[in-house]
DNA sequence: AATGAATGAGTTTTCATTCAT
DNA sequence: TATGAATGAAAACTCATTCAT
């Protein structure tokens, strides 16, 4: 009997690199099936629906993502610190599989108001992180949201440009300059590198 | 009958705002037909096929968009300036044709490759801004590209975080910390406000 | 332009047809286009659904035989004149459009119970004329119900049966005989035959 | 593994009970073996095939049914005490398993062709019983097949009532009312049930 | 220019059946 | 015998586009 573990993560794998290269409208059960080496009907013994595979691959990668940068955060001291582990893991998620983060990046619009509240988004991991920095005292008092805004801005917006060949890869080579971009759009003084 | 020039705005108006709202795939002909009060063919009439209106209504407000913004950058003198008054244009923009607003960032990379080489766009229009500016010596010398992405990221992710309702309207009240956070994520020193 | 009101007639021609003679499950929308002479497509500008049609054509033609039901009892005096009248026009369907009624039969069960409260049935209209001849003194005091379905199983059977070939056709041959069993099983006295 | 006599009758009474309820069409392998607690694929270890499980349910209850009624009717004597046995049977089995009641309703004629020249069936303990009372004088001479009809119609439609809720359970208590009405639309006169 | 019914190719989805274990 | 993952043919349905009026 086949693995259905295995047939499982072909369907992902195939479902995966086609959304993210043609988009999810664009490409066909019959082109993942293809793509997978199954039949299309198989699809659906694994998934209810196209949108419900969509959705697996979202919310799967996306609370699993969150997960990761949590973690990383707490695993560092200093707001300089936590945003440069922080933002070199998502470029490493990056040049390790762009077509994950392509595939992110086209479907959050419509699939976000989707998680139920309280969710780990890897949104809210930045925020907290810089939450932290303020109560610490790290940066200036400041809109919350609005500075969360500005790092996932930072971070995702170059990566978005590498995506369309607007920058060059890998994405770990910017690293640096992301984060001290980030560290400064927050308004810490350059001196806290060092505290 | 009807005014084509009319007609043709009505179109505009409800593809717009279904495509802003759902998605260009996810708009049928049939939706935009309805919301416009036209018949379905009528559309025909005054484009070629869906993807010819998606493309006229990305180009002609993409295009117009970004002279807009190099006449404002023109008009003024300095980075802080340029930014301020660029970066209100994006936020007014926001608050008056929301719509507009999503529609371009949704579709500006299925679309952008189809410009012909050369044609202004919003992106040009703030690396040029950043460009001038480290020839100035207001900013350290960095790479252009990616200072490019830092400010259209520090702009572009408060709006979309406004549209989920993460952040309050109008955007033009957070012009003032959005152009400071640009300013400061490209290695300018607070005091080259008074400069 | 084709006209809307005939290729709709189209449809529910072609589809009454082949439901009646292979049943609804076992007849496609692609069959039905084709005895229809139309595209499949077509079919769904004219229903949403299969399903839609299926009930569609069940309702109209169900509640238009009762209200021709309850019109003829009307027309009549006497519970033996609108048992008459009531199976004549029953047998009379029967024999015209033998379809519609293998169809009926075939899709009632299903279809019943999505009738809204209230709304007239053949079943209503034979209910309230045998009410009508208890009232009256015409037949003894009875389940009323009960008596219903008498009436209607002596006259819904024996046009099973012809449909099947267990029974000659036409049915309004049949009409006297059936007319008196219902009357019979009622109770009523073959002298109410000439009251 | 487990009894083979088992498995088959968890097959059997899951599918009685789905057919009854939704319809043969409607009920698919997948909901049988999940009501069964069995796997999808043990149904094909005891039937060839859908239609298989379908036709073996039928027949085998239906013939059998025919005989119980031969049976019965055999050890009476006389058309009145034959059909209060024999509509008592009726409204028992219909209490005492109504999903088998409604699935042989339901599918008796999609199947009454397949059999075999001269299998007894229900249908037909009926006919001979009328036969039977005709050439002992007890009824009227008359179209032998009506008869029949009229019988059948009033035993059945009232069960049909009952699925629906228009007639109150049990079945069982509306004997008396159903074999007088059956009586009579035969033409018996009620004195016939003292002779 | 405008209409809107019709198209038909293409899509998602279903489900009885098979087969390796 | 039992399992249940996989199959694939066929189903219902969608929708951008055409075209007679």
């Amino acid at each position: 009997m086949a693995d259905p573990y295995e047939t499982r993560h072909k369907i992902n794998k195939a479902a995966l690199d086609l959304f993210a290269e043609q988009g999810v409208e664009a490409t066909t059960t019959k082109h993942i099936a293809q793509a997978a080496g199954i039949a299309e009907g198989t699809i659906y013994r694994h998934y209810v629906s196209k949108d419900d595979l969509v959705w697996d691959l979202f919310s799967t990668n996306y609370v699993g993502f969150a997960d990761r940068l949590d973690a990383l955060a707490a695993e560092h001291t200093g707001l300089k610190f936590k945003l440069l582990v922080v933002i070199r893991h998502f470029c490493e998620l990056f040049d390790n599989d762009p077509a994950l983060y392509r595939f992110l990046l086209l479907v959050q619009h419509r699939n976000l108001h989707r998680m139920k509240a309280g969710t780990r988004t890897p949104l809210l991991a930045i925020r907290d992180l810089i939450e932290q920095a303020i109560r610490d005292g790290e940066i200036p008092d400041q809109d919350l949201d609005l500075a969360t805004a500005f790092v996932i801005g930072i971070v995702v917006q170059p990566a978005t440009f590498a995506v369309y060949g607007r920058l060059p890869r890998p994405m770990v080579d910017h690293v640096p300059s992301i984060a001290d971009a980030a560290f400064l759009s927050l308004g810490a003084h350059a001196k806290a590198d060092h505290a």
